[in-house]
DNA sequence: CATGAATGAGCTTTCATTCAT
DNA sequence: TATGAATGAAAGCTCATTCAT
């Protein structure tokens, strides 16, 4: 069967790949605020002209990367239902805490992008784009909720649904509230004991214990 | 013993309150970014010079929102104490359930404006005033901490103090990552049950049962 | 004689036409600063660089549009000389001032433009193709004066050819100057009679006082 | 009587004048469009976010020069009717033309921005600003029209004023649609008489026309 | 000849910050 | 200490123009 590839397509789909990449990267080294659309198009070694044709503005690219980058996560994670043999709640509650585990370590800084929609993002993003978004995260979670309770018996869709909201606001939550004894990324020389945190301990913990609570073990 | 009254020491607390205010009041009501220096000197009805005398820059005045609103939520929790009548880990569960919903219904905006610091604030707000904030924050905490494990037999200090920064983190995380179904204040017309969110519900459900794990209830 | 047509020839001239029809239309509703070649495409159901093979840039077609425009009012006027049966400078003032009252119904927006050729038009349209346009006009005025003045006895081809720059003075002054009591297409508030025109009535009137100071009438 | 003077007000008055002069200068050497405002400010010495302390935007610059520079001329115009001794329709007529004369010679280029007016100006000048100005325009035009009918018998007040937007759109008018052998300020080599027009020769012979038409002379 | 994505110079405008008063 | 006019760096964004397809 012949591989029909639309070229425009494919290019249009890779400029906003670089795009998105070079907006990622920067946000991962310097403060929103104060990055520029500038700096970004020479990251994406495009011109910045070029950056206006595929996002309306600054705050779009980030709630596309906001959006992408959860429904790459959540994508992945419907791929390894496969894999991974769950039949009981136990088997649930491990496979979620490993995701969990995974969102900390690899999207930590999507989930916390999330932190300026409110306050930056949905302001100026597009917003017939992100509801699409939205939609799409909110299809692959419904199908990833579905196919889970096929597996265990006794589970509601809806409780495991929300669950998924549930674990990003822990993951968020902590990446925004606690560790107060950093400021700007440097260690206070300031004693403040459970103030600091591990977020990975922590995250795993808030969410097995409500995941107990929901599955009802 | 009198009371000295410094006038003009009195004068400048009452000018950083009158900005903070009108910064507050501002945050509620514009997007982040989109507030000026112009904008919080009208509102505070001050000169926008003298913001400067009082404040490093912008950030630093949301830096100082943060601290004196978290603050004055723990300051009233404090006093709360002494009326409550905590004996039991009961009590406490209640009580720090309680004091959830105040900071559900009253300290909102507080909250979520913490969301900003690590994209934000720390990068342009005062180091040094900042830490010292958090000290007296960590201070007030330990006294809470201290005074409600006084009451309750068999109950750590540690966990006690660690759970203020779960209660805040849960706060700050429903804020910003759940009702994905509302953008920019407007909700959607989409239906995506599970997703939508009643703050209140949701923070008190997950904090319970974090302080039943953490109480061994 | 059979007509060679030649394709290539008719179809760029169907798309000078669209292109020059499209930014007409555009100009009777949106100021020319903030006409943008994109516009102009999209309107004449033209590629951008379609724009680009057929005029210099933006300014050039509003050449084009003032240049064809007043030649296009100027070939039917010579056409209509035939019809009127002049023979008086009785004959020909009246020719002249219906004349005007067609340019006003019909040709006032060509008229305008003109406005922009100082400070606009002439600094970046084709010089050549301009100067080649006014020829054109030029001998076509020479054309219709000489007509007139064999229809009627003792006038001056000079002073005729003369009078049709008054004409367009006239107008374009009145269109320009006059109603400063309207502001952005909408009328204020303020009573200022004396500044109303009717352009139409002015126009004529004016250019009636004219003819016959150069009709000697 | 001692001057009392308010310091901030004449500084805010004289940079103003700065601005619309350099503004002004401009226009004499460079098209419209092609005027920006960082010309602007190094031209009046001030910094660039100065000018849009005074002005909204450039059009707004364009728009004050064109009320200030005609509101200039017949301020002067009302001064000279004290010396002019007019007592008959003969003396009016002079005076008016005398006036012309300097209009042509000290104010074209005030009576050719108007020519901006529709199509730039007005869209995005400041609409009071300049529906103020051209009240104060209209209250000095009405003034003038009082005094020289209160010398001359038989003269209506209704006319003079009216007669005073015929003469700026004389001027106007010929100075955008007279000359078309000149292109960007260099004189074609195409002999094209009759369009060829001296200015002043021609605005005083057509408002002198106009003038003997409604004096009735 | 038609296309429209890519370009990037350069625009207007903003706004935190300064500093003379 | 309060003021607010002046600053000017730098931002977001536009859009005429190019050019590979």
């Amino acid at each position: 069967m012949p591989r029909t590839t639309n070229n425009s397509y494919d290019r249009a789909n890779k400029r906003t790949f670089k795009i998105r990449s070079a907006a990622y990267e920067l946000i991962t080294e310097i403060p929103f605020a104060d990055i520029t659309m500038t700096m970004i198009a020479e990251r994406a070694q495009v011109a910045k002209g070029t950056i206006f044709n595929y996002f309306k503005n600054k705050e779009d690219i980030f709630m596309a990367i906001c959006i992408n980058g959860y429904l790459h996560y959540i994508e992945r994670m419907e791929a390894a239902i496969e894999q991974a043999q769950i039949t009981t709640k136990s088997d649930l509650k491990e496979f979620l805490l490993a995701q969990t585990r995974l969102q900390v370590r690899e999207y930590s800084v999507v989930i916390l992008i999330t932190s300026l929609r409110r306050f930056s993002l949905e302001v100026h993003a597009d917003r017939e784009q992100t509801l699409q978004g939205r939609v799409r995260i909110y299809a692959t979670l419904d199908r990833i909720a579905n196919k889970l309770v096929q597996a265990v018996p006794d589970v509601d869709v809806e409780a495991v649904r929300h669950a998924f909201i549930i674990q990003g606001s822990i993951l968020n939550g902590l990446l925004n509230f606690a560790n107060m004894n950093i400021f700007n990324n440097i260690e206070c020389p300031i004693e403040m004991p459970s103030v600091t945190v591990d977020i990975e301990v922590e995250a795993t913990h808030l969410f097995g214990i409500y995941l107990d609570d929901i599955l009802k073990m």
